[in-house]
DNA sequence: TGCAATTAGGACCGATCGGTCCTAGTTTAT
DNA sequence: ATAAACTAGGACCGATCGGTCCTAATTGCA
């Protein structure tokens, strides 16, 4: 039932994270999610449009499910988490061979000015995943410093990343994205309270004292 | 001579920073730029993509004239100079109302999966980009750390630009990416020798500790 | 058994794409 | 004055775009 419908999402997911939305055709699609023809794909989804958006959903559910997840393991350092989180999408993109970005940044940046439906969606999706790390730094708040701005240290991270991501799938060049991660950590190092002076980035945070 | 390929080039550099490369049609160049038609344009451009070609190395020359010149600054504090010109992409975003990002990042989003040249010719653009802020760093190593690694330290300062940019014309919030430069100046403070504390970010650094 | 959903596949639509070709009038340098 | 460059404008090309319509075979479920 929805198995032909998942079957064509995924086939658009990864056509759309590598050409984009706009250069992604409904017949594209259809090649690659063996569909018979157009009448088969406008049976499961009633314009290019309400396919982008389900797309969109769909990446972004997925994204909560694995990757956003190691934000909320509650046996792990919430800050511990957070570098295991930016070092996983340094893996992930490492695997892609530098290649396909981010799928939401990607997205952002061909239709934000041109689709408004999607800018709002783009826009929610970041938003979502900010909270993500709101919730993780709020978490952490007994090792950070009181003037910690959580919103704001949260947008700066995902900023550093899709923008990390974007240049080293434009060097194809992994490093790049090791480093700009590595700096990353170190940035939130820096946030932490005076007291708790034992910080490596990659190495495991120090106890809150009392 | 030129005069009509500048206008072209200058039209073209719009659209392609307002939709997109792929998005951009030639009548659409066409008609911006007033010409006659078709025969008209490919008068001035052999093709679409040497269009493309051109627009970029425009885009980048300009910037490196108007928008990294504020990083040659002889008169101005080196770290001083790299503040201001994070303010001034700041301020440059707000005018145009946080639509059309950096017109090399989106073109990188768009074009480096999918073509070699695209992708090529922006590498150089950061290639370029970063090396001006090494040099600027360069400068500034009596007042930074032994450690300071200026290659990633620029690449950084670049990625979190670019992600700052995308991320506050998602949300079209310019505020979004006043929150990030802040922080990205107060990174690029994070690495002042100990020894060098009265820095003036725009909110001053962290405190040395005795 | 029988009805509904799914699959199959092709013809077709108007619009747009990048690009070519052709004619002819108008500037501009030499 | 004369050739070369520029401006003007339209017809046209094959390809592709998103999307519709239609017929018919096949499947799954009640």
């Amino acid at each position: 039932m929805n198995q032909r419908r998942s079957q064509i999402l995924d086939a658009a997911a990864v056509l759309i994270g590598r050409q984009g939305y706009t250069a992604t055709s409904v017949d594209d699609v259809i090649r690659e999610s063996r569909l018979s023809g157009k009448s088969h794909f406008y049976h499961y989804f009633k314009s290019k449009e309400e396919l982008g958006y389900e797309v969109l959903d769909r990446q972004f559910e997925r994204f909560a499910e694995r990757g956003l997840a190691i934000l909320r393991e509650p046996m792990i350092d919430p800050l511990e988490r957070l570098y295991l989180f930016i070092d996983s999408l340094v893996a992930a993109h490492a695997e892609r061979g530098c290649q396909g970005g981010s799928p939401f940044g990607t997205l952002a940046s061909e239709m934000a000015d041109q689709h408004e439906g999607f800018r709002l969606r783009i826009a929610h999706v970041f938003s979502r995943w900010s909270s993500q790390i709101q919730s993780l730094l709020w978490e952490a708040r007994p090792q950070l410093n009181d003037d910690v701005d959580a919103v704001r240290l949260s947008r700066f991270v995902i900023a550093a990343l899709e923008g990390a991501l974007m240049m080293s799938r434009v060097k194809r060049d992994i490093a790049l994205m090791e480093g700009i991660a590595e700096d990353l950590k170190r940035f939130i190092g820096t946030h932490l309270r005076a007291s708790a002076a034992s910080q490596s980035a990659s190495g495991s945070p120090s106890l809150p004292n009392a």
